[in-house]
RNA sequence: UCCUCAGUAGCUCAAUGGUAGAGCAUUCGGCUGUUAACCGAAGGGUUGUAGGUUCGAGUCCUACCUGAGGAGCCA
């Protein structure tokens, strides 16, 4: 007879039915005549209960003797039972065991504490623990949340290449690739340039995709591949840009809260320091920001950027994230709008997450007019002729812009509460680490 | 690139300069309601590598390798 398959995470509308699961063996709990494979198939985990005396004798033995992620298909009726972690169990009936792990070479992880490169060598296997699902299914949250955002607000997506010809930024350092041995390409580093073109071309875009930062960072808010959200918007202005931006955090952090409760619960992450993300986020200049470091004890000089414990310190003992504008512009890249009073100042904003999560967001409103624009590539030391082309945008129908860039990653690390962003990818890259 | 810390059983960790150990995992035995199940037994080691000090080195010294955290830079 032919028992329907069902989902793990389903099985509380099945009470009462005979229905099979196909999973993998999380652990085996055993007791003479009875035992308890506690079965995980990916949308979540069930114990089981299999009982000798019910039981073909070969069965029973094969289910006794099983090893851990060994993978089989049970069949059984699904009952509530009060002992049963999640509130269900199942009586199996039949078994069919679909590959034995052997106990010569048994599954790695065991479900006792590893440390930290064990488990990154074994990241195709870690990936199967419940604390990862919950990570992964965070993430997976924010960007479906994040196109959501963008979808329904007039932006169009227009992704942008991963080879480009030169750095988009002039300062940080790319992996170069040979390109047919003809010439030397680079992973993006950000897909801003190209963005600009797409959004004189259609109004509102954004580009999602991977970047690549060849600096050789080694610390917890760092990979050396990374997720990436740029939009970019015609017509607009830092303000502009600033509203974009805390919209679509509050909108995102409201999604992970409204869809995810269960995995922050598994990561024993406190949500109620999520609720509290809601618009207005506080705003202040960089003048006032240096001030305030300076007045908490950072050593910080103005016209220097801040350090990782600059950004946890200017939002010690907020309950949202902050919003810091308007940068001395030897820290910014060569692009950004000088503002109209001071010069010496970028049309830079930076939103600064709370609880020691560092900078998730970096925009701002971008030069539009051409002298200016040639002025500062040569500045910067930006070979010309890569540049026509974004030239080119200041020539035909140039309009004040801008936009920003929000780093996936370090994003769902702060929605998690992680320690690292290493664990917010399924195959973190990272300066030493590019296995698994 | 620089600074700090760490490498001992498959994993997580002990071991005053003096016989390398425990828990988990694995194997065998016991147990009909287990919750990282429990109880009993067994197997499992070139102490990261190479030198050095010492009667004697897991332990002290030097170099190197690997990893982690941080700085700079950034999202």
């Amino acid at each position: 007879m032919a028992y329907p398959r069902i989902r793990i995470e389903d099985a509380r509308r099945y009470a009462g039915e005979s229905v099979e699961i196909a999973g993998w063996l999380y652990n085996l709990r055993k007791s003479g005549k009875i035992v308890f494979p506690l079965m995980r198939d990916g949308s979540g985990t069930m114990q089981c209960v299999a009982v000798k005396a019910n039981l073909d004798e070969a069965l029973f033995e094969e289910l006794k003797n099983l090893t851990q992620e060994s993978s089989l298909i049970l069949r059984g009726k699904i009952r509530a039972e009060q002992r049963a972690p999640g509130g269900f169990e199942m009586d199996v009936e039949s078994a069919q065991v679909v590959q034995r792990v052997p106990e010569s070479d048994p599954y790695p992880i065991t479900p006792k504490e590893h440390g930290t490169d064990f488990l990154m060598d074994h990241r195709h296997l870690w990936l199967r623990s419940k604390r990862q699902h919950a990570v992964i299914r965070v993430r997976a949250e924010v960007i479906k949340a994040v196109r959501d955002y963008f979808d329904s607000h007039g932006f169009t997506l227009v992704d942008t290449p991963i080879f480009t010809p030169a750095a988009c930024e002039g300062t940080t350092t790319l992996f170069e690739v040979n390109y047919f041995d003809e010439e030397k390409v680079y992973l993006t580093q950000s897909g801003q340039l190209y963005n600009e073109a797409t959004a004189l071309a259609f109004g509102k875009t954004y580009c999602f995709g991977p970047t690549f930062r060849a600096e050789k960072s080694k610390t917890r808010r760092h990979l050396t591949e990374f997720w990436m959200v740029e939009p970019e918007m015609a017509y607009a202005t830092l303000e502009d840009v600033k509203q974009v931006a805390e919209e679509l955090v509050v909108f995102v952090v409201g999604r992970v809260l409204e869809n995810r409760r269960q995995e922050l619960a598994d990561l024993e992450r406190d949500a109620s320091k999520l609720e509290t993300v809601k618009a207005p986020f506080p705003r202040m200049s960089y003048d006032d920001a240096v001030l305030e470091l300076q007045k908490k004890g950072s050593e910080i000089q103005w016209g220097s950027d801040f350090g990782g414990t600059d950004e946890t310190l200017i939002t010690e003992g907020l309950d949202r994230p902050l919003m810091v504008d308007r940068y001395p512009t030897q820290v910014k890249a060569f692009y950004f709008q000088p503002d109209a009073d001071r010069p010496e100042l970028a049309l830079g904003v930076d939103v600064i997450a709370p609880e020691g999560y560092g900078e998730i967001i970096g925009g701002g409103q971008r030069i539009h007019d051409l002298d200016l624009l040639l002025k500062r590539l040569e500045e910067h030391n930006l070979p010309p002729e890569a540049f026509n082309w974004y030239v080119d945008l200041r020539k035909y129908g140039s309009v004040p812009h801008g936009g920003f860039g929000m780093g996936i990653e370090r994003f769902v690390a702060w929605m998690c509460g992680l320690e690292h962003i290493r664990e917010t990818i399924a195959f973190p890259r990272m300066l030493y680490r590019t296995r698994p």
